[in-house]
DNA sequence: TTGTATGCGTTATCAC
DNA sequence: GTGATAACGCATACAA
């Protein structure tokens, strides 16, 4: 654990608090307390005068204290690799309306895809004594710390040992891939994957279909980036064999397809189609617009709120996953504009 | 203020508390606070005990209860439009590596661009009792609500009344591009912007260079999406008027632009050059790849969390702004692939 | 160097 | 309906 240099100790000056206004209110700190609670319990008069008193004090009850004594802070730790990437933008905005409807508020840290990070970024949230927590594409191999009944969500597939978790059929994707390439009548297809479990899955899938279709396809590797997108495209192309069509594990490697294709003069979709993978905003923008495996990154925030939400409520101490299905959105790089 | 559903009160099971680490220790809990906070002052056998007994049971110190008794809550409030925009995940970034360092996160809400919601988040935050608080691009005509000695930063330019500003200077941008489509030889140009002050100041920045030259140049209005782009851009084209360089107000809008041209046939950069504004990542991916003027984001996140962080600890009360300068990224829209 | 005692702002359990 | 008062988990002034 890194050093963490604290902040001086400079208390700040503090807002006039419940007895400042049971005071001037000339009621009890506890009439001004059931007040901002359960207000159906206090004479209507009594309830009026106390909150005239504390609107003109700009009083409002301090969480510090409520917190305090309930045991809770109404705060949801989520860690994402690099809020950067639109995808994980979308998802942050699901947990953000799920939570925000809770009055809870969502707690940020970046791991920035590495397990060290990752594991620093959760040790921070757990400081700040988060009701529960998010974890979004995991790196870290084991589970994650949680104290007392604290529980974290996790929003991949990797890790099927751990009991939370919400996740995408890429292999469902897979499939959809591949029957929209034979559907615009292709015959020799090409996968570009990259590491990692989701592009395994993203990969079995399409091969499960050119099987049924009786199809053999040919396969090239890179990272997600948009510059290996162009060199395992450069390596389909100058290998020779017939290709027309093109299945890409992630939008942004798809943007490093188009550019080696734009390059050898290729025309999308006539000489090549091209399916990426996850829908990015990035897709569309794209020239031509690109062809996505949609991976609803909105639903699949408000969900992992949902169930950290209930794991919290203590509504459902068992564990539960969900599975969300992804689905094709056809655009011009594989039909007509 | 709308209803806010609070969760059920399931107070969360408490973990082992400072009391527990005392008398496993055989100390008194002051000591065992001590360790946590001035470990100097404290006796390294003692001190040794104490972190070891804290290591079975698994404690941590509670921010709830430290919170209370220092009167804060390293907590710091940020408000941005949309968390799915690349820029502003950069700033996000920047922020939250300046806070890690002080151990300090990040409160997120969005406003969606609208003064309203701004308006809840910002009292969202509040109930939160941050430190501090920045909202990005705030739409709010008012100053944001502050109790006690809490303060925004504002990171735009439309709140020349408030204090503490992290803004940009788009003057100086505007003035880049139109150097830019000079040095490549350009005489007939356009300028394709949006409502707001900040697309006024671009476009001031862009005549006074242009002025400068002897230029005139023409203009189109859009509203920062792709479409707009397009629709702009069409509109200039079927003028009918030369054209041979266009300056977009945005990296989206431009992208759209880049459509329109593609659609007519034009190439880029030998027809017409173009450049946009923001350098977000979007712009080195598309076809062909954008010059634009690139707006720090990071750096401007990680200057606005200093000043938070510096108010905050209350070093200084006196009203600060910061004021970055925009760089040219030159890339194929405006010269050889 | 360590312990005792107080207070931080609130909710909740009793009485009344 | 309302008022005392005891927690909640911790930091710190003061005493030892």
């Amino acid at each position: 654990m890194p050093e963490v240099t604290h902040n001086p100790v400079t208390p700040l000056p503090r807002g006039s608090g419940i007895r400042e206004v049971a005071r001037l209110a000339g009621v009890s700190i506890a009439t001004v307390s059931r007040v901002f609670n359960d207000a159906e319990l206090v004479n209507p008069e009594t309830r009026q005068r106390v909150l005239e008193r504390a609107a003109t004090l700009g009083y409002e009850p301090s969480s510090l204290g409520r917190n305090l004594v309930r045991g809770r802070s109404d705060l949801l730790g989520l860690i994402v690799p690099n809020v950067s990437f639109p995808l994980y933008g979308e998802m942050i905005s699901g947990i953000e309306d799920v939570l925000g409807q809770r009055g809870m508020s969502v707690l940020l840290a970046s791991s920035h895809d590495e397990a060290a990070s990752e594991l620093l970024a959760a040790q921070h949230l757990l400081r700040h004594t988060v009701d529960g927590g998010i974890v979004v594409n995991s790196q870290f191999d084991a589970a994650l710390p949680a104290p007392r009944s604290m529980n974290w969500i996790y929003v991949s597939p990797e890790h099927v040992k751990f009991p939370n978790r919400v996740e995408l059929d890429n292999g469902a994707g897979g499939r959809l891939a591949a029957r929209e390439l034979l559907r615009v009548g292709r015959r020799h297809l090409a996968y570009i994957g990259a590491p990692g479990r989701e592009s395994q899955d993203r990969e079995r899938g399409f091969t499960d279909e050119l099987c049924q279709a009786g199809l053999s396809y040919r396969r090239a590797g890179g990272d997600y980036s948009e510059l290996s997108g162009t060199w395992a495209a450069e390596e389909l192309l100058d290998n020779g064999a017939a290709l027309d069509a093109i299945f890409v594990a992630g939008d942004l490697m798809a943007a490093g397809v188009l550019r080696a294709l734009h390059r050898r003069g290729l025309r999308m979709p006539e000489d090549v189609a091209v399916v990426g993978f996850d829908d990015s905003p990035l897709a569309a923008l794209l020239y031509p617009r690109l062809t996505s495996i949609r991976q609803p990154a909105y639903a699949m925030g408000a969900a992992a709120a949902e169930l950290s939400l209930r794991l919290i409520a203590g509504l459902s101490a068992e564990a539960e996953s969900v599975v969300f299905l992804p689905e094709l959105v056809r655009r011009e790089s594989t039909g007509p504009p």
